[in-house]
RNA sequence: GUGGGUGUAGCUCAGCCGGUAGAGCACUUGGUUGUGGUCCAAGAAGUCGCGGGUUCAAGUCCCGUCACUCACCCCA
């Protein structure tokens, strides 16, 4: 009747969506991923998008940026939705299920878990408002062993190198080696100088020591934070000890850093690597925490990241409940390949075979071919109308489908198919033609 | 949240010193009878982000607003 508005179709900035062709490469590299934590004995977990703003800010005052639920129709009195908030991570909801599901299950428990996460941010590029995580870890009651400290880079290890990235690293380090190192330091307030330190491949050396001594440091108190952040490499805890500073936090923080890597030694060279920078912000880190970027472009930010926290969970049930983990950030990995073409994209739609119908009185036979090419295990569809046979193949083609079958045009004919990358048309029999292979 | 840039067809963009819109790609159709990717021809498609102002006249100038984008912040 009237002519329909039109509503402008404009991206929603941090909110990525792809062509068929690249979200094929995606669900590929889901597979993968998938099966890489399987091969470790992880079992899949999935947990609601939402969860009480309660269990979200669980961790404390600094929480990320979250978008909270509300219907739009509700009236102002209805505040049923008003504590529900999309989950901006997967580790404070794994926590929650885990308290949930106590007497359930078997410890120590390790699951995957690949969901999207929501944080309300200014994206920006390789940062997303909307993006896919790919957690894994480990809960146990009372404490869990150091080997998971140790197997998680491997598992990550494992799945990134099958995925053919640029060259990447993943930093380790130990929150009690900062936390033991600047109290035996007399630093008064060690997480300002975390969170200072954090910034040093930013703005470098003298940024840090700036805002150390706005902080209060003393010159000799920043310049021995700066030497402890900048010690990187297979003799760290040697380096650290030459430092002179000691306190019983930092040794046991020390001694957990060499058994990981230790236990990591069999790893190419330069994959893993203590580095003693890495802080990971204020988060709910304890122990070991993992920092993983890309070598040639560190300021794109870090592409997995994860490491040990003591009691999350405690939060929510009145047992200890220590856990750690590590969590792929396959969106910003993705994007980034995409966004430099490194990405071969797939296919335009999983069609091994597209039959033709050759006219209306023949449709009935197509469908039945292509029945018959889909029992057999050919992804099969049939040419939706029947238009000229030049429009059928231009279709295909288009599409990027392989084969184009041909029943017989006429009673008694012959079954023909096409390969479209060749060009080459040969009679065939849909019981026993052997696609690609044949 | 703070600061800069941009906003014209589905996409990428052009549009000079203000005179009521253009290209390439994509899309549709055609180049006759059962065969694609090339080529040729034709066609369809735009409230010039939105609102206001200046002007005889605004895509073009001014203000506001929204969106996108970059940097900071933060992070996967």
């Amino acid at each position: 009747m009237s002519e329909q508005r039109v509503v402008r179709p404009t991206p929603i900035s941090g909110f990525p969506e792809w062509t068929p062709q690249v979200r094929a490469v995606e669900q590929r590299w889901l597979d993968h991923i998938r099966a890489g934590f399987e091969s470790f004995g992880f079992a899949s977990v999935e947990t609601p998008s939402v969860e009480s703003l309660d269990v979200l800010m669980a961790k404390g005052e600094t929480s990320q940026e979250v978008y909270t639920l509300h219907r739009l129709q509700s009236d102002a009195k209805d505040d049923s939705d008003a504590r529900l908030g999309l989950h901006f991570d997967l580790t404070v909801p794994f926590a929650r299920y885990v308290a949930q599901h106590f007497n359930e299950l078997t410890f120590p428990f390790k699951r995957y878990q690949t969901q999207r996460v929501w944080r309300g941010e200014r994206p920006q590029e390789g940062r997303f408002r909307e993006f896919t995580q790919c957690d894994i870890d480990v809960i146990n009651v009372d404490s869990v062993p150091l080997h998971f400290d140790a197997e998680l880079p491997r598992i990550v290890h494992q799945v990134l190198t099958g995925l053919d990235l640029p060259a990447w690293t993943l930093n380790v380090n130990n929150r009690k080696v900062l936390q033991g190192f600047y109290e035996g330091l007399g630093v008064k307030d060690p997480v300002a100088v975390i969170r200072a330190v954090d910034k040093l491949h930013k703005i470098g050396d003298e940024g840090v020591r700036g805002i150390l001594l706005g902080d209060g440091l003393t010159g000799e108190q920043a310049d021995a934070c700066l030497a402890l952040a900048r010690i990187r490499g297979a003799d760290a805890a040697e380096r650290v000890a030459a430092l002179g500073v000691t306190s019983p936090l930092l040794t046991e923080g020390l001694d957990e850093l060499t058994f990981v890597l230790d236990e990591l030694a069999d790893l190419p060279e330069g994959s893993v690597v203590a580095d003693l920078s890495i802080a990971r912000g204020l988060d709910y880190y304890t122990g070991t925490v993992y920092e993983a970027s890309f070598d040639d472009d560190p300021g794109y930010g870090s592409i997995c990241a994860g490491g040990r926290y003591e009691n999350l969970a405690g939060q929510f049930i009145r047992r200890r409940l220590p856990g750690v983990g590590i969590s792929i950030g396959l969106t910003r990995i993705f994007a980034k390949l995409v966004a430099e073409g490194r990405i071969e994209e797939g296919r335009a739609c999983p069609t091994d075979v597209m039959v033709v119908v050759p006219g209306a009185e023949r449709r009935a036979d197509a469908l039945r071919t292509g029945a018959l090419l889909r029992e057999r295990g050919f992804n099969t569809e049939v040419f939706h109308s029947t238009a000229k046979v030049g429009k059928q193949i231009q279709y295909a083609a288009k599409k990027g489908i392989p084969f184009v079958w041909f029943p017989p045009f006429e009673d008694g004919g012959e079954h023909e198919v096409k390969d479209m990358g060749s060009g080459e048309q040969a009679s065939a029999d849909p019981a026993t033609w052997q696609g690609a292979a044949g």
